[in-house]
DNA sequence: CCACGAACTGGGAGTTTCCTGAGAATGACC
DNA sequence: GGTCATTCTCAGGAAACTCCCAGTTCGTGG
């Protein structure tokens, strides 16, 4: 399993204690194309980081020895230069949090979804300026829909649509993977916050809603392969 | 090809406590080229993984002595980095499972069709970054046809057709196959769940509905063996 | 060339999967 | 406190799919 890093990719460092939280991390930046190290204290974080130089880091607020402030601090002293995106528990903390992440840094609460972390850290990049050769844009396309992470907005041959926030993650899902069969589960598992016990149902309905506003134009572009999943692509022919 | 573990095999590790499902599955994986040991409770597993080393895991929920979540766990601690493909009953079990699969693992509920299980592996591996010579993209091709696991698209001479999912299970099988003869038998044993306990005569059926999509073009690829099986073929001259 | 078993295929019953509307629960905002 | 947007569950119905059956055709050995 050689994870050769090539010259090209971004590094990140992932931080938290938690093994199942910072390995969904993991294998979901990595598979994104990261090249990722992990470490699950703030000790193995500050060795690891001047090891690593990692363009950025995600960082559990809440560590055994160090809380994650420290952690962040001590690195930028040691002169590696990165963007920080805090993660923390839905509590009395993210006030804090907020305040104490200022610069080009972000937060997010537990729990998250997947396809959320990936998009804050790539604006987080961006805007840190470690942005590379990035032909990514902030604007996706596929046929005459158009999505701008910035602004937030997706249009249909021009149109604005107005969708809610699950409506917007789950399209950009789909337009990740164009062309792609994506099944129920890998929607539920990217979309979705990573602790959600529901019904793949759920992913039917948000379908629905999501074709009233973008299917109310021609071509339909969302279609479903029966017993496997769902699928954007232009209608062959 | 040889049952001698050449260096560019991948090694799985199957750990079922049922001797038959385990058994099933390692003549399956072996078959189609990877390295396969098996392992029959927890304790077993983890001597075996420490050893072997595997690319990667077929690992069922219910184990005799620890559950597969915590033999998971186990060897991960032991530094042993392993995609793992779960095996759960079809009950309540399915929901943790899913939470606990999060990462790059997943899972499949009893019964599973082999083809299935290999595909699953295979999209498992890829992931994880075992990378390989990769010789499988995502498409395959005999003759005119063309398959594309990613998009799930089937093609003859260009042409799209609409498949079912059994439909499209039984090509694929066929053009893996591409040249052999297989036995209804086979196709049962490897394209329905492994505990289908219907007629042979349904395999018929089936090559039938396929030739009415594929083999509405020439010339027919789909030739039959009288008492022996189907072969998907180029005629002679 | 006949007879028999094997394979083919149309019909259709039963099941599964998917779509969608209705509405409860939650939380933000005025 | 009330309104509104949003998320999520549920259930009925439509459509697709799976599978069996039975009548027919096909191939082969006698």
């Amino acid at each position: 399993m050689t994870t050769t890093a090539e010259k090209s990719m971004q590094r990140i460092l992932v931080v938290d204690d938690e093994s199942s939280i910072s390995e969904l991390i993991s294998t979901s930046l990595r598979f994104v194309g990261f090249d990722v190290r992990t470490a699950a204290n703030g000790a193995q974080a500050l060795a690891m980081a001047e090891e690593f130089k990692p363009h950025a880091m995600v960082l559990d607020v809440m560590l055994p020895d160090l809380d994650g402030f420290e952690v962040c601090k001590k690195i930028r002293n040691e002169g590696v230069d990165t963007g920080v995106l805090f993660l923390t528990a839905k509590d009395g903390m993210e006030d804090k949090v907020k305040g104490l992440t200022l610069g080009g840094d972000d937060y997010m609460t537990k729990p998250f979804s997947l396809e959320e972390l990936v998009a804050r850290l790539r604006a987080l990049l961006r805007r840190t300026g470690v942005d590379q050769i990035d032909i990514d844009e902030e604007k996706m396309r596929f046929a005459d829909l158009e999505l701008d992470e910035a602004t937030h907005e997706v249009r249909r041959a021009g149109n604005l649509l107005d969708l809610s926030p699950t409506e917007f993650a789950l399209i950009r899902y789909l337009i990740i993977n164009a062309d792609r069969v994506v099944s129920k589960s890998q929607i539920l598992d990217h979309v979705w916050q990573y602790d959600f016990r529901g019904d793949a149902g759920i992913v039917e309905t948000y379908i629905s809603y999501l074709r009233k506003k973008i299917d109310a134009f021609d071509p339909p572009l969302i279609h479903t392969v029966r017993g496997v999943g769902y699928r954007l692509r232009m209608p062959p022919k």
